[in-house]
DNA sequence: ATTTAATATCGTAGATATACGATTGAATAT
DNA sequence: ATATTCAATCGTATATCTACGATATTAAAT
């Protein structure tokens, strides 16, 4: 065969959409904003904040924990979550090359 | 009550997550990565660059255009796809400041 | 007019996501 | 010891996503 088939998506591409994924829904954008905005950790309240159940606050946590983009630590009764330093590097080292690749790309105004 | 209960995510938020859902899958990366690296639009052979039915990958083309982020334009039998400035314009503009608010908010290590 | 080629759309199956209330678990307060 | 409080998890309903093959649509080529 004389065209070989893509391969798989790369290691980049793969965490990029995995975070990017782990961003698109207004509920974990607000959350992120509200940790960056409180100067420390918030506990608890975030769920005062949103317009959710606490059940459903607490899946989003999850999933935002999970991609690594936030994490809680265990502090009494309440579990205080920050953002992940470690999750908010990767998004700015991929998010930023990506974006800047794009609006460089719509500069040369192909169509 | 005492308590406001939130109010609904803002423009702003909701905005960024479709831009960032619509960008959360690899394929949709990888597709907007090769808008951007041809200099000129590309017509069709994107199914050819991807390891998913052409099927698919028209659907994933659909998700980046119902998002403002890529256009695509009949030329003759093909179709010539390429990015959308005004939808990398505005993930610019959204996703910047939120990737160095979270930079700033990181530096000062609350946890 | 027919055939060919490129894409979109349809139909569909299975997987995830989203939301909620109810329940559980764990830690402090009484 | 018991009650209270915060947060996670469970169960569940509904919606959306992802993938594919099959089919339809459109324009060029024969």
């Amino acid at each position: 065969m004389a065209i070989t088939k893509a391969k798989l998506f790369d290691t980049d591409q793969k965490r990029t959409a995995e975070l990017m994924k782990a961003l698109g829904h207004p509920a974990r954008i607000a959350i992120i904003e509200l940790l960056a905005e409180r100067e420390t950790c918030i506990c608890g309240d975030i769920t005062e904040e949103l317009p959710l159940a606490q059940s459903t606050v607490s899946q989003h946590l999850k999933a935002l924990k999970t991609a690594g983009i936030i994490k809680g630590e265990i502090n009494g009764v309440r579990v205080c979550y920050c953002l992940d330093e470690e999750g908010i590097k990767e998004i700015k080292d991929l998010f930023s090359p990506l974006v800047e690749n794009l609006t460089t790309a719509t500069e040369k105004d192909c169509c």
